[in-house]
DNA sequence: CCACTTTCCTAGCGTTTGTTATGGAACGTA
DNA sequence: TACGTTCCATAACAAACGCTAGGAAAGTGG
């Protein structure tokens, strides 16, 4: 019963071996829960864009459940990174710049469905589907406390006034990330959420926004 | 085949008059709709709260699509209602400052549900839905256009200055809007949502932001 | 070549979905 | 009382839902 190591680096020694890339149909996987969201894609829907029928589904991946949230995973990236880009950026401003340009940029693309699927896949939901809407909402508040720890870090260094209000702050941008997924959803162009987002930082505040003169 | 007048003042002369209140029961309805969504909303949780029969709803509001339009509709309120508020404003600060601290208290309120209904129905959907989608999607944009406007407006009379971008500044407070509904379902409570209103109001252009001294 | 393991496909499981036919009961009118 | 109209409740419809038994197929290790 201690077969079922999930994590990489064992693969299984002997039986038929997969006929697809798993890789590859996760990543469609993602796309189709990306479009439609958790509840409103079926397991036909599933299979039909993964290439594979429903019992090779199940072998792969569990269930819908655990597959979406693979699949969530997948898209969030790994969370250290985030992290460490947090942490490498040179100020909280410019660690929630980047934020707020990359979820405007990765909401308009091309080849993707607009919007967030965090947002998107979980805003509604039936009682059946509370653990995945709620490990969702983890993956949010991770990054709002990430920022927000940033951000102390900056008002404790001096580069933030001390009457900075760090959750209002991580707040705002958090807003913004996520209502730009709704208008993106509605066909705001990138551009303009680009706006938004300049709009946005133009209330961060400054050690010398009360007392000398910018620009 | 003229029989049906949908709206207000007509009700029928003769035969067996509705056993229930069909203002309660949508009121239930929406109040459904805003917690669990459009399409995780089932009939039978419909008729569950509304207290009524399968067949009594589709022949009192027709199917599940129109009565979620009209729940929206009873949702959003009267659209000119909306315009003339923010036409009574005296500004588009003050329009913008209302748009924002009504929707804090009103995703947050003791005995509705967390969030924004029509951001929260209609954030997933499957394709069938796409003409829900876009209905709701087009209430969101009347608002950002009445928005828009009265910026414009203010921008024309000297009020806001003329470099003044009127779209992005609607579409941060839309995005900030939206934004909130996704916080306000993961729990954020309405102290918190109303520090991110005064937050994003900061940003507010003013003509005397780069000239003169504020406080 | 032979077990053994694992994946593959066909077919179907039971449940829930939105929606409706049917027949009787309750009303205003004559 | 009798009529036309309208509503209510029982019961059921076809379709879609998530999910899985069962046996054939394709690999590895002995």
């Amino acid at each position: 019963m201690e077969s079922g190591g999930v994590s990489s680096g064992s693969r299984r020694r002997t039986g038929r071996p997969l006929s697809f890339d798993r890789d590859a149909a996760l990543e469609q996987a993602m796309l189709t829960f990306w479009r439609h969201g958790y509840e409103s894609t079926s397991i036909v829907d599933l299979t039909t864009v993964m290439g594979i029928t429903a019992p090779s589904l199940y072998t792969a991946f569990g269930d819908k459940k655990r597959l979406f949230l693979e699949a969530a995973r997948r898209y969030a990236g790994d969370p250290e990174a985030m992290a460490r880009a947090s942490d490498n950026a040179s100020t909280a401003y410019d660690a929630a710049h980047k934020l707020l340009t990359a979820a405007a940029t990765a909401y308009t693309g091309d080849t993707t469905p607009k919007g967030c699927l965090l947002a998107s896949a979980t805003a509604s939901g039936s009682a059946a589907s509370a653990d995945v809407q709620r490990a969702i909402a983890d993956i949010r508040q991770r990054t709002a406390a990430q920022l927000r720890a940033r951000i102390e870090r900056d008002i404790s260094a001096g580069v933030l006034p001390p009457w900075t209000d760090a959750a209002a702050l991580a707040g705002t941008v958090m807003a913004v990330i996520q209502g730009m997924s709704v208008l993106a959803r509605d066909g705001t162009a990138r551009a303009a959420l680009l706006a938004i987002v300049e709009h946005t930082l133009q209330a961060w505040p400054t050690r010398s926004r009360a007392m000398t003169e910018p620009l």
